[in-house]
DNA sequence: TGAAAAATGGAGTGTCAACTCCAAAATTTG
DNA sequence: CAAATTTTGGAGTTGACACTCCATTTTTCA
């Protein structure tokens, strides 16, 4: 891994091969397993051997597809972005009440109870892991985060401008307090091992957004 | 490191050694140059090597003190938690006013913006990286955060008592939002090198305090 | 003061993990 | 179909890192 050297190298591995359909199956093959290892168990004691293991493919797959290590872990935060995105972006679609916004967050509690509260977020835990010593990772991470607020910003602007939010109510600073409010709370059920943390986190952000009806 | 195996030998290493003032004052700085290389860096980017050469001290010394990196891991889970909750008991002593509790705010945004954005909460930062790999680890930290917790709860339940509270404002749940919202500021302000989420998710949590006054 | 205990020095060891390399099989494409 | 390209196999290398071991110095305390 590069702790945090400069990374060149950054786009070899797939990107200037042209893929062939198998080709594109096994790269995703370990991209999924990949996600799924480290997701667990965090980058650092995720090895390459794990990966190939969990993914059933052989060293020189793996290094045909990757150039190293971090090449891996990038297009893992990719992967995990898509995925936590895919999922916000769904049950955030028509966000618009109040109604919605209570839905919302009982499937993100739901997910974690699912999940026996193992694990966190996919986009914090790398962020936590990462932001320090992987410049090129904090970065798209950041831009995830980004991504992932501007979806609650516009949920709330939709709510504002049917009129269950007051004109003076800011899009911004809410959207970006439910946001830590999602990671916070998802980092004290990882570690509790309870999801009434993240139940709490969010429905207090929710109770604070109510006190803003018009 | 352990990677989740049962970790006997966690107690042995310093604790049924008598140490002399001069043994107390090596395992101390071995304890400070870790905590500050595992904090910056991470545990797993952290190595012994590191540590010695930051502590100036040789490998037997090191492992005369600590039984292996598992143990010395715990002991700056131990070392953190004392110092961030140093660091909170006397921000948060007199809780007892609004104006206190925007001083507190303050006082984190302002250590945060000092480090500019480098590094995260030294609990959450551990927590997140050990939870999932090291049992004991996440439970220390688990107690940790209940200890945190509890000195915000201390404090806004003095808030009520003297009145800037209604009756029926909930502490416990006040309170774990709270630390729910300060976590997940602080990655979020690490991810992006900005105060900003952390000024915002903070300032957000205590103006719904606000809406329950009397 | 002298034996016991604690603290320190530092070379050495074994394992693990990232990455390389040389082929060979499968697939595409002209 | 044949040459070019992509995909796969897997043994081997190199370095890093946690931890051991034995000897020496320093400190304690009866």
């Amino acid at each position: 891994m590069g702790n945090g050297r400069v990374s060149a190298a950054r786009q070899r591995g797939t990107s200037n091969h042209r893929l062939t359909a198998k080709g594109r199956a096994t790269r995703a093959r370990i991209v999924t397993a990949a996600s799924r290892l480290m997701l667990d168990r965090g980058v650092g004691r995720t090895t390459i051997a794990d990966v190939q293991a969990e993914a059933g493919v052989s060293t020189s797959q793996l290094y045909h597809y990757f150039a190293d290590k971090d090449a891996l872990v990038y297009a893992v935060i990719e992967h995990q972005a898509d995925e936590v995105l895919g999922f916000q972006g769904k049950s955030l679609a028509g966000l618009d009440s109040f109604a919605a916004l209570e839905a919302w967050r009982d499937d993100l509690v739901e997910l974690q109870r699912q999940r026996d509260n193992v694990g966190g977020c996919p986009i914090g835990t790398l962020a936590s892991e990462l932001s320090e010593t992987d410049e090129h990772a904090r970065g798209e991470l950041a831009e995830s985060f980004v991504r992932w607020e501007k979806l609650l910003h516009r949920g709330i602007t939709a709510m504002r401008d049917r009129g269950e939010l007051r004109a003076d109510a800011d899009p911004d600073r809410l959207a970006l307090a439910l946001l830590a409010a999602v990671q916070g709370g998802l980092l004290l059920s990882q570690t509790r091992r309870d999801s009434t943390p993240l139940a709490v986190a969010i429905d207090q952000a929710i109770a604070y957004l109510r006190t803003l009806r018009p």
